[in-house]
DNA sequence: GAGTTTGAAACT
DNA sequence: CAGTTTCAAACTC
């Protein structure tokens, strides 16, 4: 009993470090263990993947058949992974092709992320120190993840190709227990994109990766805020999955938010998150913004019967209530997601969000000024269009003139040429299909772009690379035909939809032009971010003592830079300025200085 | 580095 | 399924 299987084991050596299992001590193949990839993403359930870590090519470990019970059937994926690994480029079975790290399972990921932090370069794979279990219980994290130890420090490990056969019936029955030891823990959200503009103020800097923990955890004293929670752990939030009491980790807890961006440890986490989840791509994901409900009012019941002695804790548990309280007006227990998600929206109906580099770059405000910016410039494309045609049509006339064009072809050129002006030029009332500008815009817009007619109906609607492409091809091919093709019969339709085109390309060209600068800005500041935090975080270390003065110092700093370093001249505006180039913005620069900067005239 | 705490996993 | 024990990681000193 209280050696449960193995315990038996004889520790042959303790000391087994460097992989290991002491009756494989001198086995050549030892480095090239053969790893499982259990950790199989796609599936019923899609995962957080870890980006930075290479994932490595898993052997099966059983053959599909002995995998059991048919009742129990894991889902196909766990199976499809095991046989033929996510990784087509990886041979499944090679020894010699040894993974380079341990694909980190959601779970496992603990010291060796600090690691990471630190030197910026992804250390060597976790190793466990397992004693007890012979790394072949789920306790295990090397075999929990589905693969094989390799330089743990772990006592007695059967995690290892010499102990394929007990390794395998250790997987079997653990699969027995459960079908789904091995997939993975966490799981994207499978909930609507988050609107982000119910960002709360408060998770400003967060980064909270898109998913959520498949089953939940547990916790009772930790306050998910440690790394004792798997949901902490694996960098989300609690969900309704958990059974936690006294949760802290939830989209609003003040705990949370201190934690975050309190000291400069975790600064250093949220930017590594932060990192992350860009890379993840967990962009507007979802979940849930409040703390789980059902179970979390149990928990607080419990603690509110005066089981608390921690005034913190009592402290924690009201604003938790308070936030319960505002996320679920109504009594009702609401114990299902949807009915709980649906509660949350005063802060948001996810609690997985991710928040841009250029969330404080951009405000509102600068967008309403791009679209300025860019009805202005359209304006100026149509004038410059309309003279370059007019010039065009001049010096076709007067070839023309020679070769005795026929008279309908003069009509229809001059119409043409009628149509071509009066859609550059202006006029938006004489097209129904005039875009309907907003109020604010049109008005700011108006005054400089009085003469200009408005982009056309689609032109904001295509505001990207690929549309800009598509402009330019077309653009291209119909300036070519409207320089040279001056005989072609073009219907006036097709006329005005190469002005539009050839409008829309400069627009857009300038668009993109724009954004490639608002990007740039993002991955300065970026750049910008990941420094300050690591030499805060060095200076911390010095310096200790002024924790908490160095914290206020660099709350400022942080907002220093971003003002100093990405914002001194307003990026926005930098921006619009810069695409404008030569185009006046009539909106007086609100800081009146460095703007002026990038204006011209 | 040793000892403690914690919560998942394993077991009853 | 709930309660207990075991286990190894996380944490503290």
């Amino acid at each position: 009993m209280e050696q449960r299987e193995g315990g038996d084991v004889p520790p042959k050596n303790p000391q087994q470090s460097e992989g290991s299992s002491t009756e494989a001590a001198d086995f050549p193949a030892r480095k090239l263990v053969r790893q499982l990839d259990f950790t199989g993403l796609s599936g019923g359930v899609s995962t957080v993947e870890q980006p930075q870590s290479v994932k490595s090519i898993q052997p099966p470990p059983l053959p599909p058949q002995s995998m059991k019970p048919p009742h129990l059937q894991p889902p196909p994926m766990l199976f499809m992974t095991m046989q033929q690994p996510t990784q087509p480029t990886v041979p499944p079975t090679h020894p010699s092709v040894r993974p380079i790290v341990k694909p980190e399972s959601p779970k496992a990921r603990p010291r060796q992320n600090v690691n990471e932090v630190k030197d910026n370069t992804p250390k060597k794979q976790k190793q466990c120190n397992c004693k007890h279990s012979r790394c072949l219980k789920l306790y295990c994290e090397c075999f929990a993840s589905g693969i094989y130890c390799d330089g743990c420090n772990c006592v007695n490990c059967h995690n290892n190709v010499e102990n394929e056969g007990p390794r395998r019936e250790a997987v079997e029955a653990t699969l027995e227990r459960n079908p789904n030891a091995f997939r993975p823990k966490i799981a994207s959200s499978p909930h609507g994109a988050r609107d982000s503009r119910v960002l709360s103020k408060e998770e400003a800097g967060e980064v909270l990766v898109s998913a959520k923990h498949n089953k939940g955890c547990h916790c009772k004293k930790s306050g998910c805020l440690k790394k004792y929670c798997e949901c902490f752990q694996a960098n989300i939030l609690c969900s309704e999955n958990c059974k936690c009491m006294d949760c802290k980790n939830y989209e609003g807890s003040e705990e949370r938010q201190a934690l975050f961006h309190g000291d400069h440890a975790n600064n250093m986490v949220f930017i590594q998150q932060a990192a992350n989840a860009a890379i993840t791509g967990a962009i507007g994901s979802s979940g849930y913004g409040s703390p789980p409900l059902s179970k979390k009012r149990k928990g607080q019941e419990l603690f509110f019967g005066s089981t608390v002695k921690d005034p913190a804790h009592r402290l924690a548990q009201l604003q938790q209530a308070n936030q319960i309280k505002a996320s679920v007006p109504s009594s009702s227990l609401s114990s299902t997601p949807g009915a709980r998600s649906g509660n949350t929206s005063a802060l948001g109906p996810s609690k997985f969000t991710y928040r841009s580099l250029l969330a404080d770059i951009i405000q509102p405000q600068d967008l309403k000024e791009l679209c300025s910016v860019l009805v202005v410039y359209s304006g100026e494309a149509a004038k410059m269009l309309a003279e370059e045609r007019n010039a065009a049509e001049k010096r076709a006339e007067d070839s023309r003139e020679t070769s005795a064009a026929s008279s309908t072809q003069d009509k229809s050129q001059s119409e043409k040429q009628s149509v071509a002006q009066k859609s550059l030029t202006n006029d938006p009332l004489s097209e129904n299909q005039t875009q309907k500008t907003k109020p604010d815009e049109s008005s700011s817009a108006g005054a400089d772009v009085s003469n200009s007619r408005p982009m056309s109906p689609s032109t904001l609607a295509l505001m990207c690379d690929e549309q800009d492409t598509m402009f330019n091809n077309a653009a291209s091919s119909n300036g070519l035909e409207a320089h040279n093709n001056v005989s072609s019969q073009v219907p006036h339709e097709q006329r005005l939809n190469e002005a539009y085109a050839e409008q829309e390309r400069i627009v857009l060209t300038k668009f993109r032009d724009c954004l490639n600068r608002l990007i740039t800005l993002g991955e300065i500041k970026e750049t910008k971010y990941s420094s300050l935090a690591q030499s805060e975080s060095s200076g911390n270390e010095k310096d200790p003592t002024s924790n908490g003065a160095s914290n206020a110092r660099s709350e400022t700093r942080n907002q220093q830079f971003i003002s100093n370093g990405i914002t001194a001249v307003p990026p926005q505006r930098a921006v619009a300025a810069a695409a404008v180039n030569n185009v006046r913005i009539t909106k007086p620069p609100e800081n009146g200085d460095v703007r002026t900067k990038t204006e011209r005239e």
